[in-house]
RNA sequence: UGGGGUGUCGCCAAGUGGUAAGGCACGGGGUUUUGAUCCCCGCAUUCCCAGGUUCGAAUCCUGGCACCCCAGCCA
């Protein structure tokens, strides 16, 4: 990318920022975190605010902290932890081994909570749950003070301990702060703190019966982290009031700025953890990694370089309105950078045999191709040319239309990296269909040339019918092709995986497997990763000559 | 008149009083052993609407309109 107009910083983060600099906030520092909640996959919303985060603290020299908001036993799980690990590490993002946990913290958060009853400033509650939802009020009605609210500081301070040894049942108490029930933004009509969980959790197993909130614990976390700019999604916007008394009231070593962005909605794209957990749970998808789940490993089996990601989140911006992405905006960015580093190769999905008849039956000359048409790093490998080879089924027309130009009844066409060859005869089978096309092949058309000088247009891939091994693939359609992306009951009709055959022509060729890529551009075909899927490789992008969905459209009319 | 936000090209997005960047998509042309890539060229007299201030407004003021978020002991 040599120009970068709109880089993954957001302008209007970079205003806070530097005004915070030039007042000399923070003393100059930049300190972000990436907070993911461990109960489940990162997907490639969660890129956006990866990228972000980490692009943030790196464009002003600072770092950027992974912190685990682990303070909800009930969902969360270590093996998440793990997961989430490895695909901020794939996405290419370091952590400088900076990984903490909201529970790492437990213990200040339990003395803080302590400071603030002590100072008049949180009180336990025994209204049930119920009860403190009527008390609340509505959006338009103030909310009325609880009948505890007024519990002196000796009775907190005893009942909050007590809390936490276990001595009640979950629901009978809960710790509230004392702000006011009469505020217009209901998030400080004494919002919970601390509520009873008996429920182990998955890093302090059964040391804690309470548990702290959201918007009591991620402040303070930020606040011992010395994180500066701690960045979040819009729907904290009036959180942001909560946060802010929180660290006021509060003997905290600093008090970051929260600054709200708008989350990445990308269309025919489910990016809610709980829909995502129900396609697995119901075996619609075979799994987090199903490369048809819009999760970062799925994305990776499905053959998208992590580059190919950070620039689509540079590419969309960030900012306060919500907004609906493209998903073709996803797909350019996977194909310029695989279009850039994806070794090249040549397959046939839907193959018509062609037999060279002014060649000898046991003809075998080996060509020569570049792995890569621009980049000569990516060597070069050998493919077989034999009598008979098979070409892609819709690269012959019987009677061609106007703008076709590729094999027709006596016309030529170029096999790519090989030699131009003729169509003299079409042989149909007794119900009339195209079996199979004799041709001949003009020897003076190697390397490009054609000896007399006359120009052919056409060039199509191919596979030597003797050599080419049969490989079975499977074709996905679009991460999750929902037309209303609510309806998760409309998923069915739409995850349809067919398989189907390729024919590679790399039958004891190393070029392929020697490469080390795991992604490849099969000519005019499209991208295919190598990654296994039900033990078989997956079809995942495809280029502009065959998208995905005339493939699709393609493969199930053949089959028909 | 509950509070908090957002409205610039089909989709994103710069712009913060000086006369509408850029990307994607799209259209046209050129190169090309992938109808790909690549390279040119085109693509908002106008910034949700209506008034106002100003020599000058997407940017300031006033009044509307539209959409999103908030009443978890989730995050």
């Amino acid at each position: 990318m040599e120009s970068k107009p709109t880089p993954a910083t957001a302008n209007f983060i970079r205003h806070f920022i530097e005004a915070d600099r030039e007042q000399g906030n923070f003393d100059g520092r930049v300190v972000t975190r990436f907070p993911p909640e461990p109960n489940g996959f990162l997907h490639i919303g969660h890129a956006k605010s990866i990228c972000l985060n980490f692009g943030t603290a790196l464009e002003y020299g600072g770092c950027c902290n992974l912190r685990f908001d682990d303070t909800n036993p009930e969902t969360e799980d270590e093996r998440y932890t793990r997961a989430i690990e490895e695909d901020v590490a794939w996405l290419g993002f370091d952590w400088g081994g900076r990984a903490y946990h909201a529970s790492d913290y437990f213990d200040q958060l339990y003395d803080f909570a302590c400071d603030l009853i002590r100072a008049g400033k949180a009180y336990v509650d025994s209204l049930s749950a119920d009860e403190i939802r009527e008390l609340r009020g509505t959006l338009k009605a103030p909310g009325t003070d609880s009948p505890y609210r007024e519990r002196d500081v000796e009775t907190n301070l005893d009942l909050f301990r007590r809390m936490r040894n276990g001595e009640f049942a979950e629901g009978q108490h809960v710790l509230r702060a004392r702000i006011d029930m009469a505020s217009p933004n209901i998030n400080l009509r004494d919002p919970t703190l601390y509520r009873i969980r008996k429920a182990p959790h998955h890093r302090t197993g059964d040391r804690w019966a309470i548990y702290p909130m959201y918007d009591y614990t991620h402040c303070i976390c930020d606040a011992l982290e010395g994180i500066t700019h701690s960045l979040c999604t819009l729907e904290f916007e009036d959180h942001r009031a909560l946060y802010d008394w929180v660290l006021d009231n509060l003997d905290v070593p600093c008090h970051p700025r929260q600054i709200e962005f708008a989350r990445l909605e990308l269309d025919f794209t489910l990016t809610s953890k709980r829909k995502l957990l129900a396609l697995v749970q119901e075996r619609r998808v075979s799994d987090w990694d199903d490369p048809r789940m819009p999760t970062l490993r799925g994305m990776r089996r499905r053959g998208y370089p992590p580059a190919a990601i950070r620039e689509f989140c540079e590419r969309i911006g960030v900012t306060k309105k919500q907004t609906v992405i493209d998903f073709g905006v996803l797909e350019g960015c996977v194909r310029d950078e695989l279009d850039r580093s994806a070794p090249r190769a040549m397959a046939v999905l839907n193959p018509l045999k062609v037999v060279i008849e002014n060649l000898p039956p046991d003809h075998r000359e080996w060509l020569e191709a570049p792995n890569h048409p621009k980049d000569p790093d990516y060597g070069t490998r050998r493919i077989p040319f034999e009598r008979e080879i098979l070409i892609e089924r819709d690269d012959f027309m019987a009677e061609p239309s106007k703008k076709f130009h590729r094999l027709a009844p006596g016309r030529e066409v170029r096999l790519r990296y090989a030699y131009v060859i003729r169509c003299e005869e079409v042989v149909h089978n007794a119900d009339g269909d195209i079996v199979e096309l004799r041709c001949t092949y003009d020897p003076a058309t190697a390397g490009g040339q054609t000896g007399d000088g006359r120009k052919i247009k056409g060039i199509i891939h191919w596979v030597p019918a003797q050599s080419a091994i049969a490989l079975e693939v499977r074709l996905f359609d679009r991460l999750f092709d929902v037309p209303n992306p609510a309806g998760a009951e409309n998923f069915r009709d739409h995850l349809n995986p067919e398989s189907l055959q390729i024919l590679e022509h790399a039958r004891g060729e190393p070029a392929l497997a020697e490469l080390g890529a795991t992604t490849f551009q099969f000519e005019r075909l499209g991208y295919f990763c190598r990654d296994r899927v039900d033990d078989r490789p997956a079809l995942p992008v495809f280029n502009r000559t065959a998208t995905l969905r005339d493939t699709w459209a393609k493969i199930r009319a053949a089959g028909d």
